[in-house]
DNA sequence: CGTGTCATGTAATCAGTTACATGATTCA
DNA sequence: TGAATCATGTAACTGATTACATGACACG
């Protein structure tokens, strides 16, 4: 049976990539990779601490002018042991909450009108996030991929887009079926 | 600021589709709309209980031959205002977790092999659910779209749709250029 | 002078899964 | 005779968030 705690691995990658803080962390997920992941501080954290205790990863204070002191995690050859390890298992797809396509299934509850605000929000948020896509792909572009990390990052970034894309042709289709509805 | 314990709602809302039975509801979750949402009977059990206490439901034991008592939930008016008020919130997506994209963007620590078949795997379940999406849309396209409610569940699976398709286009690229990486 | 950013941390709490128990019937 | 389906339930656990605390600096 496959590992839970997937939030260990995901941190571990991360410091893979390069060593990093807790803050760093925190500003990779709430940007480059919230659509498939999330974490807070109050699991970051300790969970880096437990890197140390379990000589998965060591620490290197880093004092800054002006601001606050920070403290980097290097990942270890055990570290990375472990993350690898961690990528042969097998996985199982958990804990899937889609809290718009609830809102949206149970829609009939509600006014039609209530139907195409909340899917119009949606269509605008998604949007929203497209823009971040186009950029990011703009400045991968102008670097290159020099490597297959680059080519996975980048490959990642395009299921996003692909993603984000047919779920905005479904909005369209959806309004669409939502206002003949209203009509009749 | 919206309220969690979101799985409260989802089995209001399925009680308001038709009186239901805990086990109904995993079957539901399991089967129709396991994409979107997942819940375990250690979750579903209790609160229906709960919903009792709170007057949000009530019960009914239907006895059967050679099978165990149902125990059947049916909704009250005051279960259904909850709900109506719950829908009317706004939402945050939280706990997004897509535990194939993470073994996918730290896959650089493995063979390019093992990134190969790890989207292989994944195409092949994408593929199978497809095919039970296409029995559903089959199935609609007998019985028609009476209603409302049955225009939303059809859209809920028409999204369902559009991303796996997405998703399935997505493997064939990613498949083309980990192949092409492969020969340099 | 208030808000935002940088930066780390912990205690309390909750949400939700896992593992277990029970037990009859049906099917290969 | 062993596995699968039907059906409900609970206790133990854990995974993870929220809320709070601290404090300096930059910006308008």
């Amino acid at each position: 049976m496959p590992k839970k705690n997937v939030s260990r691995y995901v941190l571990l990658g991360l410091l893979d990539w390069r060593p990093m803080s807790g803050y760093d962390i925190k500003k990779i997920v709430e940007f480059s990779i919230r659509d498939f992941w999330s974490e807070s501080y109050g699991n970051i954290y300790p969970t880096l601490q437990k890197f140390l205790t379990d000589g998965l990863a060591e620490k290197t204070v880093e004092r800054q002018e002006g601001k606050p002191d920070r403290i980097v995690y290097h990942i270890t050859p055990s570290g990375r042991k472990e993350l690898v390890e961690w990528l042969n298992e097998s996985y199982e797809q958990r804990r899937i909450r889609d809290e718009f396509l609830v809102k949206f299934l149970f829609g009939h509850l509600l006014p039609v009108e209530s139907n195409i605000h909340l899917v119009e929000t949606y269509r605008h948020s998604l949007e929203e996030r497209m823009e971040w896509y186009r950029k990011s792909v703009a400045q991968i572009k102008k670097q290159g991929l020099k490597n297959r990390k680059d080519l996975l990052e980048y490959l990642a970034l395009l299921q996003g887009i692909f993603v984000r894309e047919s779920k905005l042709h479904w909005c369209e289709e959806a309004l669409k079926a939502l206002q003949e509805h209203q009509k009749d």
